[in-house]
Order: structure tokens, then C-alpha cells, then sequence
DNA sequence: CGTTATGCTTACGTGAACGTAAGACGGTAC
DNA sequence: GTACCGTCTTACGTTCACGTAAGCATAACG
């Protein structure tokens, strides 16, 4: 049923998102579905290309960033200079991937300390009214 | 100059930010400086908050989102039941922020692998150019 | 002491990312 | 045949996160 095609319910099934949200990133050029007449034909390509897209949103990426993203995914193989443009892109990218990592650890940190907090004012404000 | 208080033009070159950001940022109650008749004046809790907020909108947050994650930071001390109530949001959250770790380190991998394949493509093309 | 910078409030404007409603078209179930 | 999905296009509406401009008060500088 879904081996080589999906329609776009399907895919909004599959992802969580809305018929509007998959025309609206086809028209900012982030997917491209075939057609048979005017319905839309989602393929193997999209469904990645839609996961891609949907994790770079959790990380707070632009639509517009994500375009770019995607286009490190599949250059055109016949054009060298895209290929080593995105290359050079890719590599920013992941430092820019791994700089966030960074981030995130201590974000989980401060929040781990925070806790640890939390957990001693309750445990005192236990002990005391025990008194 | 900086010690207790700071002008909204020193926390805007500090954090890189504009004066609205700032002001809408109080208005949404994300932040809540002091007032010398009514010029504002920034402390070390409104950096260290700030500092939070600017985290948070990185990682996709959504100032809504940001707003309850504050108030993990600094629940009223007098208040057991809101301090349960933030640990317990607390601890959710960090099982959040350790899963989008992992989607982190999985779109790290992905990007490392498809600048592999971007260099190969590289190295095959200029190859085959110098047949 | 006038000019220039900084800050305040109020309020309308804007770009991104969709939501939503209207109307038309094609398959298909009865 | 017709009633009903599912899908399509077009287009106006909406929310979030600020930008920007106007008008006024105060502070800092020379």
C-alpha cells in the first residue's frame, strides 16, 4: 500500500503534520511529490527529506535554513561546484551541530543541578514541619 | 559600572540583542528588571534568566514554552506544592532535552556521513576529469 | 545651556509558518 | 445517476516574535 508511493494522507498520518503543512513546503520548494494528474505521489525521497525537515524545526531551524540543508542531502551530481559549495556549507553545518551539542549538555546539567535543588528544599521543608 | 545594575543598552551589547527584544521580553513576563523612576534596571538574576531564554529559543523553544521552564529556576520558596509541581515538569523536561540529545547525535552522524559521500563524489569527479 | 544620546510608552507594521474557508474536480459506493 | 469522499487551487486570516516610527522625558556632554 505504501511501498513506492503515498498519497499525502498517508503521509500526514505517518508524520503528524497537516495536508496544508506538506503543499506549503512543497511551494517553499522542500519536497517536490510526483503527480498523476494533479494528486500529489509521495516517495521514498520525500519521506526523508520530510523527516530531515522536521527534525531540523525541533533544533529551531528556519524553513529557509532547512533548504539548505536538504540541498547537502542531494546535489546534483553533475555539478561539481554545488557539490563542494554544499560540502563547504556541511561542514559549518556540523560545527554548528556540534557547538549546539555543547550547549545542550550544559543546559541538561544546569537543569540536573536544578532539580537536585528542588529535591533538597522539599526534603526541608519536610524536615521542618516534622518538628 | 556593571556590578549590580546594568542600563538596557548594557545588556543589549552584552547579549547582542535590541532594546525591544528586552522590553517584550518583560512584557511577556519573561523578565521583570527593576525600575529607577521608570528607566529600567537590569540584575544579575535578569542576565542569568536572559542567558536561559536565549538557550531556550536555540533549541526551537517557544517564549510560552521558555516561560515555564523559567519558573523551574526560581519557584517561590515558600510554595511546597509549586516546587513539587516544577520538579515534576522539571524532570520531564530533562528526559525531553536528553532525547533531542540523541536526535542531535543521530543528525551529527547523518550530516558526517553525507560529507564522506560529498568527498567522494569530489575526488571521483576531478578522477575521472583527469582521464 | 543647548544639543545629543538614551530611555519610555503607544501603536501600527512585518515575515515566517501555517490555519481555514470556498469552490471545483475526480473516483467510487450504493 | 447521485451522494460522498479525498484532493486540488486560491486566497484571506492568524499567531508568534519582534521591527519601526512617533512623540515625549531625562541624562550626559561639551
Amino acid at each position: 500500500m505504501a511501498g513506492k508511493f503515498m498519497t499525502i494522507r498517508e503521509m500526514c498520518d505517518l508524520f503528524d503534520v497537516t495536508p496544508r503543512t506538506l503543499r506549503f513546503y512543497e511551494q517553499k520548494e522542500l519536497l517536490a511529490p510526483e503527480r498523476t494528474g494533479n494528486r500529489r505521489l509521495f516517495t521514498k525521497r520525500d519521506r526523508a527529506r520530510l523527516k530531515l525537515i522536521l527534525r531540523g524545526k525541533r533544533f529551531g531551524f528556519s524553513l529557509e535554513d532547512i533548504r539548505q540543508i536538504l540541498d547537502l542531502y542531494d546535489p546534483d551530481q553533475n555539478n561539481l561546484p554545488q557539490i563542494k559549495r554544499a560540502c563547504k556549507l556541511g561542514t559549518q553545518r556540523l560545527a554548528d551541530l556540534e557547538e549546539r551539542r555543547k550547549e545542550l549538555d550544559e543546559a541538561i546539567q544546569d537543569l540536573r543541578g536544578q532539580l537536585v535543588i528542588g529535591a533538597e528544599m522539599i526534603s526541608y521543608a519536610q524536615a521542618t514541619a516534622a518538628e
